[in-house]
DNA sequence: ATTATCTATAGATCTATAGATAATGC
DNA sequence: ATTATCTATAGATCTATAGATAATGC
């Protein structure tokens, strides 16, 4: 009907056509990555997943190296600012009556309101982010690049909390939480079958219910053991 | 000095040179399929590793996915027995005083106490059981294969421990131990690197230390946080 | 006679590059 | 003139098999 109908085509035609491109591959490389693993999936398999020839790959990008570190760099930044900007706004809040559980939960549900308000878009990361806390390699290398802040900065707010707690004891708590958040992430659907569909790996909205308050309690736990354990040795 | 002195070639030393050599297979695919996953190694790698031609790897084994079926056949099933064991000795001592930290250990530390006694022989399918647990596909299929039965047996050692919990809780505080527990497995000595030292995610005495304490608490803050729920939903 | 292992090699698949094409952009 | 994309293809790597060899086993 009118000016509207026609193609948009104005200035950086081209430019917009090169990064529409590329977010179709890495949308594609990102579900093949999440489902297959570093090393489950070809450039050729992205290729024929978007649809392009396998060349156009390699036009954009140099290999999977280079491909894989930009699926990270588009989404890893963006959990670890949503998770520090939690930290800060509950630490602000709650001023000098920092718990255990409001520090674990400002972490823990930042990363689980994505997977339950945005879960096409986090989905494929939160299964590519829990292989990577498993591998060896190339996973440890992510996570260090990408999260170790925020995993220092949750310490931080668990001292705060655990004034006489050890540090040492506060790493093994994150230790055990983070592998279980990872697991969370991975959505295998295993807990559905174990179940007999009573629970499911994909409710988050069940996750984040009992998550946090979980650990707290485990962390509280082994604290006071830890407590008791000095007191022993050393009265 | 004597006959002793000669190669041992009695009878069946075929048979013998046989199972040699597919022990040195599957002890070199463990260790690549550990290290790198299903899809990061290839026969030709474990030939090499072995230091055979490849052709032996096809000669015995009809590829890939009988290699990794081998290498699960000959490790999942004394882990499964171990815990089964275990958690039937702690039923039998605690008759009807099951605790939930109890049940929890009787199954966990099993399988921590292999790793902590037996390390060269099952660090590298701890390793492998780990990926297991956050991949899909051959992860989901080997887990279920072989840990399915272990797994019921807890959950319902759980139930005794705690009768008022509803199972659908007692299914989350799982999946939680699950995570955990594989990223225990995983070694991936991150939380080496996150603490500066001060621990190990090698230091499996530790971690048997903390784990069911840490867990066991949990269980029961979700469990007593349902029942609160279910009153005041329903009084 | 059987079998554990090797050499040689065919066929499949993947990565990577050279060169062509058709559009935009100045 | 630049650039996003394609076709064609070389080279590398992997899987899988055929056939040879040198031992054991009867």
């Amino acid at each position: 009907m009118s000016d509207v109908e026609q193609p948009a085509r104005g200035k950086n035609h081209k430019a917009r056509v090169r990064e529409a491109s590329i977010e179709r591959i890495l949308d594609a490389a990102e579900q093949l990555f999440a489902e297959f693993g570093y090393h489950g999936f070809t450039l050729k398999d992205v290729a024929a997943k978007v649809g392009v020839s396998s060349t156009l790959i390699h036009y954009h990008f140099s290999g999977k190296d280079s491909i894989c570190e930009a699926v990270w760099a588009r989404k890893a930044p963006i959990s670890a600012r949503n998770r520090l900007e939690s930290m800060r706004r509950y630490a602000e809040e709650a001023g000098d009556k920092i718990t255990v559980e409001g520090a674990l939960a400002s972490w823990i549900d930042a990363d689980l309101n994505v997977q339950i308000d945005e879960t096409d878009q986090w989905r494929a990361f939160g299964k590519i982010a829990a292989q990577a806390n498993s591998a060896a390699g190339w996973g440890a290398e992510k996570m260090t690049k990408y999260f170790n802040p925020v995993v220092l900065a949750l310490i931080d707010l668990l001292k705060k909390a655990m004034p006489d707690c050890d540090e040492e004891t506060i790493f093994w708590g994150y230790h055990f939480v983070s592998g279980a958040m990872t697991h969370n992430m991975a959505r295998t659907g295993r807990l559905d079958e174990l179940s007999h569909g009573l629970c499911s790996s994909d409710d988050f909205v069940s996750i984040r219910r009992h998550m946090a308050k979980f650990m707290a309690a485990g962390f509280e736990a082994i604290c006071r053991e830890e407590a008791a354990r000095k007191r022993q040795t050393s009265p």
